[in-house]
DNA sequence: CAGTGGATGCTCT
DNA sequence: GAGCATCCACTGT
């Protein structure tokens, strides 16, 4: 696999991408943490914004991989995907949970808790903890928006269904590193 | 703990 | 008008 995640690490399956980045870090103007939690969406998966084809919302998800693909949730939360696969694949990874690592007092202070372990366990706490907006949609996952630094060593992954979803909830397509404090829901045991 | 329901706004049919 | 890739508060054990 590539050792950067650079345009060129995203412009892989979803599959592929999706356990990778466990464990990498990710910053947002120098805030965030250890990627804990992720879940993959292709195009041809039911629960994908993609699958009934291109819109004004997903149109991000059809353009070049290596970008953020951020959308509105429930009319409250904003979450973050990365655009994965060739350009136009239309798929992507959601990042699903943080282990907190820098910034962690501009965290409590947007997320209004205080306990570490609430800070970015889950798509909608770690958009508001890494203050990630849909202005920053599109926008490639590099400086000055985006930081991201590949695991020093390849962890532990867990593996389970996708969480939230109420089409194709049966595939694997969860990903997390075993073990952490910091994902949103526990995986199966393993 | 588990389960339920409300908040809230936008997208697509 | 329905349905969300969520979170939180509140209920009842």
């Amino acid at each position: 696999m590539p050792k950067a995640l650079d345009r060129r690490f995203f412009a892989r399956s979803v599959h592929a991408v999706a356990p990778d980045l466990i464990g990498a870090t990710l910053l947002a103007r120098g805030v965030g943490g250890i990627i804990v939690e992720v879940e993959a969406y292709h195009q041809t998966d039911p629960a994908a914004h993609s699958y009934r084809g291109r819109t004004p919302r997903n149109a991000v998800m059809f353009g070049a991989p290596g970008h953020a693909y951020v959308y509105r949730s429930y009319g409250i939360h904003w979450c973050l995907n990365f655009v994965c696969e060739p350009e136009g694949s239309a798929s992507a990874v959601l990042i699903r949970a943080l282990a907190p690592v820098g910034g962690i007092a501009a965290m409590r202070r947007r997320r209004g808790v205080e306990e570490e372990r609430l800070l970015c366990s889950g798509p909608g706490r770690l958009c508001q903890a890494l203050g990630i907006t849909g202005d920053l949609s599109g926008l490639a996952l590099k400086p000055p928006w985006f930081e991201l630094r590949a695991p020093p060593s390849a962890p532990e992954i867990v593996i389970g269904p996708r969480i939230g979803i109420s089409v194709a909830v049966e595939l694997p397509w969860r990903y997390g590193l075993k073990g952490s404090r910091f994902v949103s829901r526990p995986f199966g045991r393993s």
